[in-house]
DNA sequence: TTGAAAGCGCTAACAA
DNA sequence: TTGTTAGCGCTTTCAA
């Protein structure tokens, strides 16, 4: 409408800045106050048509882009949160904090991650370094044996939570998964194919998920109305090795089982490998189910290995949930229990 | 020396700050300018002893901590970093950040991590955030079968580092094991050994790590002095069960290997399974190397599987220092592969 | 509808 | 030796 066409005369107008653009360029380039600029660039604000496209078109042209640090300053927050992991991260956080990221992301929280290989000292000093990045919340994670002491001193109101991992503090917010519970979920599922002799073949009781699947073994067993036979719990070590060496003194013995329920797919994967070679057949002699529901393991195992599911990826989204309720205000504490799910293959099948 | 000692009538300083504590609590709180006590807890400048001493007394007192938002402001420095990784971080990519966030901690440089799963909008949302939080360096890792197409756009002078991946962009630096050296390493190994018939079980072709091995295989067997027997080389996909099938039908020939190379730990041992069974001696008839020294598939092996390793850790860790490098300014580049080691163990073994 | 100015928490240059 | 002040890049009153 207007007659704005450049002509030969106008010097055109510098398209770029030197360094990364500041909302302070746009303002100059755009001919508008800096808090006209920015009124114009945050959608909100009453602001004229034209000046905002105005705006927003020199904004594009020079490749601005708000500074989020200097944002944060202003709204006391980050939009940033700390993960410390003292497990250096494996098999068991990954998916948890996979997930975690995917659904912070979504937020627009961004995710520090730090690596404290159970150092109290490196702990302290990425704990520093993520206090001092004003992070909106923390979250612990582990492959720990038992609880461990609360991570801090922590400013007040700080959001934070446990995840596969639990602080000896009751009021921190734990998020675990139902240990107890997947153990009931495999042995039932045993019972329900008729089997009475089930044995556990298990890791270490200085695990505290150890001791809770024996639990959930037993009163499955109970509920059952099976008997725990003499022998037929066995705690070792969580490899390959000690699942073949178990399974041979198990059935060197007069009464054999005719299901096994593992402590984790490692061993199940070793007890499978000597009933075979003893020609022993699975399922038909001896049914296994297996835990953690590894797909190296499961899938690689003759034949493919029955398990339990924790939903490490579900754990992790929860607690994604869980810390932006938090941030937003939620008061949340204690610990939560998460139930794991049966994933039936062949090992077990009909 | 001066009586400063508190009396009853002096009303003790209060010790707290609603909120976190600024370096202007501090300042009022030990009753100096909000310069002085910068410069008192900067350990720079020149300030008398005991006003610096107060200062610092005050700031532990009511727990201040720098905010290190407001500090990168003005720094134009966030140290801070991101990962953009495409795999969802895997077995891979794992000890590699690990080990990078480890160097960079150090440095005081905290570590964003991003999962973009191969998706190019999650990709760009990721980087959008990344960019806003002003990072100092980025690190594009990935288990990719192939070059991908640069990140970006990105502000001119970004330090980025592509590991375990590269880029289509010659220039862009690029960290990668050296595979057709590790594979080199593998066959002068067997062929040391004195094994003249020695086969390569690989995955998938379209992976450039495929190819490279094989490259390795071929030159290694040309460097002493083998010839390489038709059908000897057989490409198939990352899994036990394909080992076990390429075994059985690569012994049902007259023509028997006496070493096999294998292009992954899960292959090899899918291989010695089915070795094994048929009752053929490992490594006495046939000796059997794997590819990634992958402890959970090496050492449940039967026999303990000898590896090449890919040094992935130390891989990550010349990534940090190469960062460190580009971010102090620093200009890196080119495609840079770094060498493999072999881990003999028993199925290779003396 | 737009501009001016104060301030988020901190540092650094300059005065006192 | 210490205080004052002007920013770093942005948002948000409050005036014009």
């Amino acid at each position: 409408m207007k007659d704005d066409a450049p002509t030969p005369l106008d010097p055109p107008p510098r398209a770029t800045v030197a360094g990364t653009p500041t909302i302070r360029d746009v303002a100059r380039l755009a001919n508008v106050s800096i808090g006209t600029a920015s009124k114009a660039l945050n959608a909100g604000g009453r602001l004229s048509a034209e000046t905002r496209e105005k705006v927003q078109q020199v904004a594009r042209e020079i490749g601005y882009r708000p500074n989020d640090l200097a944002q944060s300053l202003h709204r006391a927050k980050s939009r940033t949160i700390g993960i410390i992991s003292n497990d250096s991260f494996g098999r068991f956080t990954f998916p948890i904090v996979e997930a975690l990221e995917e659904r912070l992301a979504a937020e627009g929280i961004a995710v520090f991650m730090c690596n404290a290989t159970d150092d109290p000292e490196r702990e302290r000093q990425h704990l520093d370094q993520l206090l001092g990045k004003r992070i909106d919340g923390l979250v612990v994670t582990a492959r720990r044996a038992d609880k461990r002491p609360s991570i801090g001193p922590l400013p007040d109101g700080l959001p934070v939570i446990y995840v596969f991992s639990q602080a000896d503090d009751p009021h921190a917010l734990s998020l675990l998964p139902d240990d107890e519970g997947g153990a009931v979920l495999a042995v039932s599922h045993l019972a329900s194919l008729g089997r009475t002799r089930i044995a556990h073949l298990t890791g270490p009781e200085h695990f505290e998920a150890v001791r809770l699947r024996q639990s959930g073994y037993r009163s499955a067993l109970a509920a059952a109305g099976l008997q725990e036979i003499e022998g037929f719990y066995r705690s070792g070590v969580w490899s390959e090795a000690w699942g073949r060496e178990a399974v041979a003194s198990l059935f060197a013995k007069p009464e054999r089982p005719d299901a096994i329920f593992c402590g984790n797919d490692q061993i199940a994967r070793g007890a499978l490998d000597t009933l075979r070679e003893m020609g022993i057949s699975v399922p038909g002699d001896v049914a296994v189910v297996g835990f953690d529901n590894w797909d190296v393991m499961t899938l690689a195992a003759r034949p493919p290995l029955s398990s339990i599911d924790m939903n490490l990826k579900a754990l992790g989204r929860e607690a994604g949930n869980s810390l932006i309720n938090m941030i937003g205000g939620g008061k949340l504490g204690g610990v939560q229990r998460r139930p794991c799910s049966l994933v039936v293959r062949q090992s077990s099948g009909a």
